[in-house]
DNA sequence: CGATTTTGACCGGCGC
DNA sequence: GCGCCGGTCAAAATCG
């Protein structure tokens, strides 16, 4: 059994909050459900003990082991979503805009909130609707200049209490929240 | 009035 | 190719 610990340890890693923001002050992460680990065998979705999720994609890299925060896999309706993999056979995903080495973070924490405070300053760039999901998906960026992070949130349709947010690249910058610097 | 959001257009990858 | 789909752009609207 994952917990919480591991759960910060991952974002902090990854960057995602600031230091002084723990798992219990995070505002809107509250007691809810654990969704069941879908029975898919390349993947795992690892349970917090709580309302959070992080879906680890195991790494044909690192022969079978379970990769680390950069094998992120995004999260759907119904399971996972294969927006990005590191198998062999899809490797042509590589090419493009996207880069298979931006680390991404994800998980799934029912809250009334849409858009977390995790410390950092975001601008909305977008907002799709996808198929199969009666909600839009959201696009933020950070503000920052130079710094690429980008996040998407979105919530699921069979659980709009639901909301799933997704991570990607790494801040070349400390948080700041009430002030850019 | 600068920063941010809104929202349709646009674009590139992928499957047929 | 062509069309669908997810992601991004950007101009106008809105916000603080």
């Amino acid at each position: 059994m994952i917990d919480e610990n591991l759960f910060m340890s991952y974002a902090s890693q990854m960057g995602i909050f600031p230091s002084h923001i723990s798992f219990s002050s995070l505002p809107s992460i509250s007691a809810a459900d654990v969704i069941a680990a879908p029975t898919l065998s390349d993947r795992l979705l690892m349970d917090f003990g709580g309302p959070q999720i992080l879906s680890l994609q195991r790494s044909s890299a690192n022969h079978g082991a379970w990769g680390g925060i950069s094998d992120c896999m995004n999260m759907k309706s119904g399971g996972v979503d294969d927006l990005v993999t590191n198998s062999t056979s899809k490797r042509k995903i590589i090419k493009g805009r996207r880069n298979l080495r931006d680390p991404r973070f994800c998980f799934k924490t029912m809250s009334d909130v849409d858009i977390l405070d995790d410390g950092y300053k975001w601008r909305k760039y977008g907002q799709k609707i996808v198929k199969n999901t009666l909600l839009p998906r959201s696009y933020y960026r950070c503000t920052r200049d130079n710094c690429s992070v980008k996040k998407r949130v979105e919530r699921l349709a069979d659980d709009p209490r639901m909301v799933i947010t997704t991570y990607e690249g790494r801040h070349v910058h400390s948080p700041s929240h009430h002030h850019q610097d």
